[in-house]
DNA sequence: TACTTTACTGTCCTATTAGTCAGAATTAAC
DNA sequence: GTTAATTCTGACTAATAGGACAGTAAAGTA
């Protein structure tokens, strides 16, 4: 399942280091910061605690780089909309680039999450400088769609929560919809099916689709 | 004799036992089960530690019970849709009635999403049976309307879920949204505009408006 | 080989935690 | 009033936490 191939051909530091960042992600996105022990971390990656402490300061700073990491995943994958493109098309990209996101990086979703729930502390300059300012961008590219009457004035900030919320439900909620569906887990059909889903709903709800 | 519910009765016990439950809210949807302090809850209420151990055996007992209190909130909340109704009436009650609850009940929606990130551990009967079934009545209902035309073909269950997922992203994800809408708190208009935006788009989604 | 740098560990220290308990303060009952 | 029950507290314990550090083991380099 976890295709995260550690690269032998990598330094020891470079390998110890991603293998701390990605246990790291696994215990910080079930437990959050506080409730996460380094020793849970150490354990996860099959070292001592002291050890985690010579690549890491102290748990606040392993912390923010598991949070850049993270970071800069999401925005090389937020899909760059551009206004010359026809909304139908660029949005049901947005929308499936984000389903499959959840799916693949559902631990980095659920670490997001319990971050921004336990009140962004640590993401409070991201939020009000990157993600406003993208926020900013795409809203005027969707307000340019709905000035050329291509379709249906809906107010661009709140499209782009629906389109983030109902896309990381499935990871951050997973064990709900898992024992509600009654699954074990997703597959790969369902993620198609939850994609198509969204596209047909969202999108005929602007007026992109009949 | 010791941690017993509360009873009609003394008026002194019923106060602090509710006074200590809507503290353990404020303080286990911020830090979730593990990263709240026994401590931090009784400061807030303004009491010792041990006063709550005289009205809680443990954490853990403290903890079900602020859970139970939600999910019969939750229940007594979630509107009941009925099969002879019009499809755009109910659904349209159902996400104004989410939004709302979103608006006033903020923090048990909180505490509601991280215990279902942390997996859910102390939820897993309540999600296995009542809330299941909960999904599989309404899931038939819309069905139904389907069925006979009344609404375009759209999966049921993940339309509950999208209904879900986009009015409790308003609470949940508060700081987020209000962060880059660059405000410092929800008003009462705000909240109407998205209940309004999520009805429109998501019922004109199903082809129950034009 | 000998030496240097990097990677790692066991141990110790201090702070915080959940939970216990004997008894004090308060309230209710008579 | 006196007594009994209830409510509450400070002091304690044992466990766990983050983190410091001296020193060991391994790798790299000459």
């Amino acid at each position: 399942m976890t295709e995260t191939e550690p690269q032998k051909s990598g330094t020891i530091r470079d390998r110890q280091y991603q293998a701390i960042i990605d246990a790291a992600i696994e215990e910080f996105s079930r437990h959050g910061f506080r409730a996460t022990s380094v020793q849970a971390i150490s354990d996860r990656v099959g070292t001592s605690k002291a050890n985690v402490h010579y690549y890491f300061k102290n748990k606040e700073t392993l912390y923010s780089k598991v949070l850049d990491h993270i970071v800069i995943l999401w925005n090389s994958s937020f899909d760059q909309i551009r206004a010359d493109e026809e909304p139908a098309v660029a949005l049901e990209r947005m929308i499936r680039a984000k389903v499959r996101l959840s799916y693949t990086h559902a631990s980095a979703s659920r670490l997001f999450a319990n971050e921004i729930l336990q009140g962004a502390v640590h993401l409070g300059n991201y939020l009000r400088h990157t993600q406003r300012q993208w926020v900013k961008n795409k809203v005027s590219i969707i307000q340019s769609w709905i000035d050329s009457g291509k379709m249906d004035p809906v107010d661009p900030a709140h499209l782009i929560f629906l389109i983030w919320s109902s896309t990381q439900h499935y990871a951050d909620f997973e064990t709900q919809v898992l024992t509600i569906l009654n699954r074990a887990e997703y597959e790969e059909e369902m993620i198609d099916a939850i994609a198509e889903f969204l596209c047909q709903v969202i999108l005929k709800g602007c007026g992109l689709r009949d």
